[in-house]
DNA sequence: TTACGTGCAAATAATTTGCAGTCCC
DNA sequence: GGGACTGCAAATTATTTGCACGTAA
């Protein structure tokens, strides 16, 4: 079943618990939901996450918004934050090679574009992208998931 | 075209570059070719890497091996001799999540198995995966690669 | 109150780099 | 011989951890 997943890029319908239309109740709902208690740093960091739509991001790059945005955060607890959040499946880590680890606040299943030299990510539309013939997989084993990244580089 | 490379792995033309037969002038006409001195480290590397099929090792990986196998090579020349290798095209790195690099010694097109748990990847055969539809691609761009990491797991 | 969170600084882990010495062409 | 290559150790970068203090339930 995983399988077809793969193709579909629909939110999560977590996205709407305790949807009270308010942005910060409901984030605060998402991280009860997770058992996560919402502090203060967490609140923010849930805000910077999902008020924008769909993003990707590093630890440090968090970090410097959270600075901007005033929320009082050590570095040490956006790490901390974004494993938990993970964890929690609100957000996904994203596999691309490269020193720094990228998150998705997307956790829904979709794959990405990979601007090569900028070290950029776009989602692919859940639509425009499928996976046709999946191979057999190895006694005992399960999918989990299926990443696709399409690497694009500057045209000559 | 990059697109349908994507679902071939056949191995590339230069692996059989003034082939002798012999596996050690091979490896050196590959470095030869790609316009590396073959020296010790590189040929002791370079036979490692090329004479017992295709395998995914990490940096500290084969310095285990090149120690196992008494080719006096140390660890800043192993990970040197990875990238000089991959620019080369002999080998390319693979992209999964996780703090260490993962080098493929098929440099051709072709996707992979990702063993969670066990960080182990194996090789998906060419034409047991294949991408259907491609997204369009942003002006400007170009398709360099498209990797398919299917994850696995254990099953319950 | 009290267990869970957070901040800070120090500790790790993987990888890169500077430079003096070595080796291939 | 001379530039390319290598080894070592020190430097960097990204991330994790230990522990004293703060705070939500």
């Amino acid at each position: 079943m995983a399988a077809q997943d793969t193709q579909t890029a629909t939110r999560p319908a977590t996205a709407s618990v305790g949807g009270t239309g308010c942005v910060v109740s409901r984030v605060k709902s998402r991280l009860q939901a997770a058992g996560l208690r919402p502090t203060r740093q967490r609140m923010g960091l849930g805000w910077l996450l999902f008020a924008q739509g769909d993003r990707h991001l590093t630890a440090e790059g968090l970090y410097e918004e959270a600075r901007k945005a005033r929320v009082p955060v050590s570095l040490a607890t956006v790490y901390n934050t974004l494993h938990q959040f993970t964890e929690a499946g609100l957000i996904r880590e994203v596999a691309v090679e490269g020193s720094k680890t990228y998150f998705d606040t997307n956790a829904a299943n979709h794959h990405h574009f990979f601007i090569e030299g900028e070290n950029r990510l776009i989602d692919i539309e859940g639509s425009d992208i499928a996976v046709a013939t999946l191979p057999n997989v190895p006694d005992g084993m399960e999918i989990a998931r299926v990443d696709v990244v399409v690497r694009l580089r500057r045209k000559a």
